[in-house]
DNA sequence: TATAAAAATGACCGATTGGTCATGTTTAAA
DNA sequence: TTTAAACATGACCAATCGGTCATTTTTATA
């Protein structure tokens, strides 16, 4: 990595976590200033303008989450563990595995009426995470694990939006408990299609 | 109603959808000068700051949210009925009951980690919204309609959750199909209730 | 080690932000 | 109809916004 990449790399890790805190629109460059330390040109070295910068943060913010799912899936044996994982790597919004919370939820909402461009991000990011979600009931289905009968997208969307609306249910309540009876409920319907 | 509270109602009324369709951050006070063709002076004649203005369209985007509700509730005879009408209420993300999309996730996220005050504003009507579901089901269970061993709160606050999630999902991808996926899947839940 | 390119700096720019206030106009009660 | 209070106006304010650029410093290669 050259000198610039290192740099460019370093301001998209100290922004991103700010990004998905305070938001795009509320986050100004001299946010991202103070928390690298960095003059405001050389910001307008690496990146062309706030939106770049941004985007580059929405990625990052979304890189993190999948990378650590990815950590917290492959101890996964069966198809339940897998699932059960994927559950508790959610299960704790107040402390959650991305600065800020949830990406998607965050970007999402903050860019579904007014950024195009993050918008289709997060879209793509939810599609990832259905159809790795919808493979893995299938790999159960085909394990002799689960039920046949399951169908498995449907479970999945209704999975993913659950763990995306208790989230927000514990965000804003400031506790977990929301997200606890979530996770109870998701793991006793998983359980409950087990051969 | 005076004059001056005429008008304070008419600004909140054509500031609530441009707060709930922007966010709060990004919703600057000519923006609303230009919604309601008042000069600035006059805003500031009704409202202190731009926080009181904010406080009060969160309000009214929310009062709107109850208020429709309540009539789409209304004509519900039996709990699987008044069940069945709250999800087909939240059903439509793209063509929404409050301008802008559900006011509870686009705040709620908005102010989790920065603005305490609407923060507890959307906490309180999370916990208004789960209650009233919990009554529903219990009145289901009372009258016989429903299994008497249904967990009511813990049923109410996965069918919340699922509605916020799918709101996301929809309103991400630009369409309903998953909404769709989830008015079916919890219609099948309930009916599953049913004695 | 010489040198050209890349990176970093910070003063500076116009535009916009939230907010104030003296002034003029409208409202409503006496 | 008089009159004081309430309301509306828009020029104005300091602060901040995103962004530019001439200049200096650092990097990396020949």
């Amino acid at each position: 990595m050259t000198k610039g990449e290192e740099t460019r790399q370093f301001i998209i890790e100290k922004a991103a976590p700010i990004f998905n805190t305070k938001g795009i629109a509320a986050t100004s460059m001299s946010d991202i200033m103070e928390a690298t330390k960095l003059s405001k040109g050389s910001m307008y070295v690496h990146f062309e303008n706030k939106d770049v910068l941004a985007c580059a943060a929405v990625d990052h913010n979304m890189k993190i989450l999948s990378t650590k799912l990815e950590t917290a899936l492959r101890d996964g044996k069966s198809a339940k563990e897998q699932l059960f994982a994927y559950i508790e790597f959610f299960s704790n919004p107040i402390n959650p595995p991305v600065i800020g919370g949830c990406p998607l939820l965050n970007f999402g909402t903050e860019s579904d009426d007014t950024n195009p461009i993050v918008k289709e991000k997060v879209n793509n990011a939810i599609k990832r995470g259905q159809s790795l979600l919808t493979s893995i009931i299938e790999k159960g289905i085909a394990d002799k694990e689960f039920t046949p009968d399951w169908n498995s997208s449907e479970f999945a969307t209704a999975l993913f939006a659950m763990l995306e609306g208790g989230h927000l249910m514990s965000r804003v309540s400031g506790n977990n408990d929301n997200m606890k009876t979530i996770e109870k409920t998701l793991k006793k319907i998983i359980s409950e299609k087990l051969i």
